[in-house]
DNA sequence: TGCAAATCGG
DNA sequence: CCGATTTGCA
């Protein structure tokens, strides 16, 4: 038996549409721990990662552990059917091969349910191990979405390069190239709006940016955004979700070509 | 070395917006003078001139005069880049086949920088005479917008007539016919409000809608538009641009066919 | 039916 | 000034 009652409905909302384009079906971990996700994306290029951790529910019970598969894409268009300020519970009985939605609204007037066949997935649940990353970028989330959407107009990949001073993201494309550069700032009143750049070493990689802008889809989620980088290590775009876990996205640098014309350079 | 800088870039981005749908590719000229352009629309049918005066920048350097080539279309891309309340700075350096836009946030917190490839266009620059108008009208720019696309979905050409009283805009189609009369009116609180009208003699011209609809793209640069009619001269529809200039729109009037019913009477 | 532009509200 | 919504267009 699994009941899982989330009075923020809009973070689950939120959610499968941060991640419902780049992923059809995932199974859905549900432990004591909490509700989790872990998949590739349709191409087997990106991974995305997401954490709900049972304390950020008003009532958390899941007698066993259990993986539920969901078309995201179904998933989605039933939480669709949800208010924004809904309370939303998700139900499962044992053995059962279906999940069932419940909103309510706010004044309890209006009680919708509706059950979704669950699906068999073969999923590989890679163990992500934690690493030390070169640099870690923290910036507002609206400004990472307008940067890697401006770039695109431009490019198809990103250079992210990273100094003490500031992050650079850099395209090249046919009409011409383009270089943002963002300062630190620490200073602002309002924390959301910060640039904050932790740096052990200098660190330049390219990225595919129909993947980054993807990624962005998540921004609803959080007012910030975490990059964090190192040299081969798969970069990894992470907003959290307040209280209670986060989204992360998981993506390999582009191995850099040798000819020097291919890219920006720092 | 050429280097403007211009503290509302928006006014830039709005240009483009007015004119790239109208012109493909066009020569910016840049003289001590200001920043202009002049080209005829991609079906030579009608005519755009561009002015920003140097004393509308914030810092206007240009050694020598130059005629930079540019794919509107592309710039129009980069543009779109900025920021609405970016700092804006066009710069070339002598002898380059490239121009740089540079965009500053207004905390100078992004700094991007796109460059460009300028392109080789040839172009008769026409010197255009300063001539006297029949008549002179001038108007709430939405409103002939709002008039011009009213009527296009009538018929393909309007009549623009003038006498003291105001200014009728009259078209037929398939459907029927339409006729929109605007009585001059100087009295109200607000200036661009107004509709005036300067007339030494009346005046009736027919154009093609088509080309009327394209000019009011240039709307959001000023709330009022003036147009200048002639008999057998061009019409000349302007909008000025604070303190720098104007965006001129120039359209030769269809000939009158010798049949009543193709075209309404005053 | 889906996307983009215009408008309104925060 | 930006974001969200609504509306019109393809």
């Amino acid at each position: 038996m699994l009941e899982l009652r989330l009075v923020q409905g809009s973070l689950l909302k939120k959610v499968l549409e941060a991640i419902k384009d780049l992923v059809n079906d995932a199974n859905f971990d549900c432990s004591a721990t909490g509700f989790s996700l872990q998949a590739m994306d349709s191409s087997h290029v990106a991974l995305v990662a997401l954490l709900l951790r049972s304390e950020g529910f008003e009532h958390y019970r899941c007698d066993r552990s259990i993986s539920m598969g969901m078309n995201l894409g179904n998933m989605s268009k039933m939480l669709k059917c949800a208010g924004n300020d809904d309370i939303i519970t998700i139900k499962a009985d044992d053995g059962s091969d279906t999940v069932t939605f419940m909103f309510e609204s706010p004044t309890q007037d209006k009680i919708s349910d509706f059950e979704m066949k669950l699906m068999d997935i073969d999923s590989e649940h890679l163990g992500i191990p934690e690493a030390e990353y070169h640099a870690i970028v923290r910036m507002p989330s609206a400004e990472f979405a307008r940067i890697c959407k401006d770039l695109a107009s431009i490019g198809d990949t990103v250079v992210i390069s990273v100094t003490k001073e500031g992050v650079k993201f850099s395209t090249r494309g046919d009409i011409g190239t383009a270089n943002i550069v963002l300062r630190q700032n620490t200073t602002v009143d309002k924390p959301e709006e910060a640039t904050i750049i932790e740096m052990n070493e200098p660190v330049s990689l390219t990225f595919a940016l129909r993947y980054m802008n993807s990624f962005t889809k998540a921004t609803p989620l959080s007012n910030t955004v975490t990059i964090s980088l190192s040299s081969e290590l798969p970069v990894v775009v992470e907003y959290k979700i307040a209280e209670m876990g986060y989204v992360r996205f998981y993506l390999a640098p582009k191995i850099e070509e040798d000819e020097d014309e291919t890219k920006p350079q720092v």
